[in-house]
DNA sequence: TTGAAAGCGCTAACAA
DNA sequence: TTGTTAGCGCTTTCAA
């Protein structure tokens, strides 16, 4: 397998059309502000002309450094990364950085194989979007370059960790279903993935402190399938809760299609709460309320870590936490009257 | 800005502590079965004890070829390119490729910033997911590497294109409403979007051919905001059309929540139909009637073109259909009975 | 089967 | 301001 198309012309055949040296090509490929006015357009017209585009490969290695940020991203169908992916991009831009995406499709190994990748294509600094490998793992990567994790707590040496505040965003949704005569709510949990621990938590604790029924914990995941099991599972007993806390869109999503397959009225026979304001969420035909994890926000401060490292920031850990913002949409009333 | 983190080992340390020259460490790195098994083990147990890594740059750059396809999606937050997405990595890993993404976000600058930067990378072909970009600088840069182009139609020496058969696609609609009735419908079109040109056009050669009424082009995007404001329009008007077939499913639940909101309900009184049968259709709770575009198949089907070019094609161009298939969900019944 | 040596296309001192 | 000269870490002849 070999490289079709036209061979391109390298900086020398550059500098040989202008009659200058290769270094010289070099400093103006660069926008050194030591060249002359002359000089420049000589190279610029020549480079120009020849159709010539500089080999990132060999600056890359010959400057030791890429540019270069990699990016891995769980999962495509989850529009929570996309949000995420938009942060870190205006972040990148800002900073002049090049992003790498690479996609793990929720695989474990998939994971392992796209960070050694990165890893083999010097990338300066890595952010991992919710990953699900083990800390120890993402540690050894991060001996290499500095890494950010977002969605998940993973500290090291040279790995911070960017993540909602799950405090806060648990006593939001305590709140909110307590402002509308709620006292008791049931959470469908993330099971392993990323973040899903200090979630579940976070809403036992909340709903202690403000009074309401222990919360009940179903075990779940961050996928729609997750969501239809749940809901089956509740369909099943005598009695529906009045509240459910779901995981993430994702999951509330399928459990609202399966309450409706059901006869079961979304809100008015049950409330339900997703977690994210994925872009699904905000669809007009869904309307669910759910918790803004401000994505684009936990991207741009996942980049803003990053560049504090390139820096040679202190070698203290930062866990960032982003406030969430709850986002009362369609799917949350005051529970229905008793009997 | 500089690399934080150890610096690696080269190819040279391992040799060193191997006992061997680079050159042998070189081959036991890619698997030449010229190395004795001895030399071989040596070599491995060295790079294991230094951590050594290898240096894709430096890889990329010597042997003149990167085993990188780039892949440029439009749009994250648009489902169809994590389909496509998927049917990409498939085949590449099954051919053995690398997969560098890269996202251009809907902006046309963005388009040509991301080519470019692909360009630079040395990638070994590219892959560009419905490009808005003009047909001219697609065939441009398909000078300097193969290219596929997904869902849209642009050929050159260098450049296939891969898209679905619009007018197998727009007799499924067509079919599928006559057969519920329909004597009539009402395109919302995709605007200036990749495809949206054929997709128009077909749909009303498939109506006239029906016997339909002329079909009724209604101005729009591949976006949901597109179809709130399409929805509105139709609205606006003293009657409805009795089914709407629009550009693709994200405008189609634009309109369906704008219809919701109106009190117009779906499918009673209006039938819809969307295009992709992306994962937002699929979702339970929106049950889109949708035509599918068997995203991964077009995604295998670009990777496989690419690897014809590597492989020293004919110049042939090709454009490559793939056959599209009518889900018929909730959104579509008889037309309402009138007056 | 192994090693020596000449690049790959560029950057980065250092001289001029 | 410009040119010279070493590399960057690896692959790839070509000999041995």
């Amino acid at each position: 397998m070999s490289r079709a198309g036209r061979e391109l012309p390298t900086m020398e055949d550059v500098a040989a059309r202008a009659g200058v040296s290769r270094a010289l090509v070099s400093l103006v490929m660069r926008d050194s502000p030591k060249v002359s006015l002359d000089r420049r357009q000589r190279v610029l017209d020549a480079a120009q002309a020849l159709g010539y585009r500089p080999n990132a490969l060999a600056r890359d290695l010959a400057s030791r450094r890429s540019g270069t940020v990699g990016v891995l991203l769980n999962d495509l169908h989850n529009p929570f990364f996309a949000g995420i992916y938009d942060g870190l991009e205006l972040a990148a831009a800002e900073l002049g950085l090049r992003l790498v995406l690479t996609v793990s499709r929720q695989r474990d190994a998939g994971e392992q194989a796209a960070i050694d990748t990165m890893l083999e294509q010097r990338v300066d600094g890595m952010i991992l979007a919710s990953p699900r490998l083990d800390a120890e793992h993402i540690i050894a990567a991060s001996l290499n370059t500095p890494v950010v994790v977002v969605g998940r707590d993973v500290l090291g040496d040279n790995c911070d960790s960017v993540m909602t505040d799950e405090v806060v965003g648990a006593n939001l949704v305590i709140a909110h279903l307590r402002a509308l005569g709620h006292t008791a709510v049931t959470h469908v949990d993330g099971g392993r993935g990323a973040g899903a621990h200090d979630r579940r938590l976070a809403i036992g604790e909340a709903g202690a402190q403000a009074g309401f029924d222990p919360v009940e914990i179903i075990p779940g995941d961050f996928t729609e399938a997750a969501g239809v099991a749940a809901a089956r599972h509740l369909l099943d007993r005598p009695a529906l809760p009045t509240a459910v806390f779901a995981a993430n869109d994702l999951a509330a999503i399928g459990m609202m299609a399966t309450f409706d397959d059901a006869g079961v009225r979304i809100p008015q026979d049950v409330s339900l709460i997703g977690f994210d304001n994925s872009s699904v969420a905000g669809l007009r035909h869904v309307d669910l309320t759910t918790v803004d994890q401000a994505c684009p926000e936990m991207g741009r401060v996942a980049m803003a870590c990053l560049r504090r490292r390139f820096e040679g920031a202190p070698a203290a850990r930062a866990a960032l936490l982003t406030t969430p913002r709850l986002v009362a949409r369609r799917t949350t009333a005051p529970p229905r009257a008793e009997g």
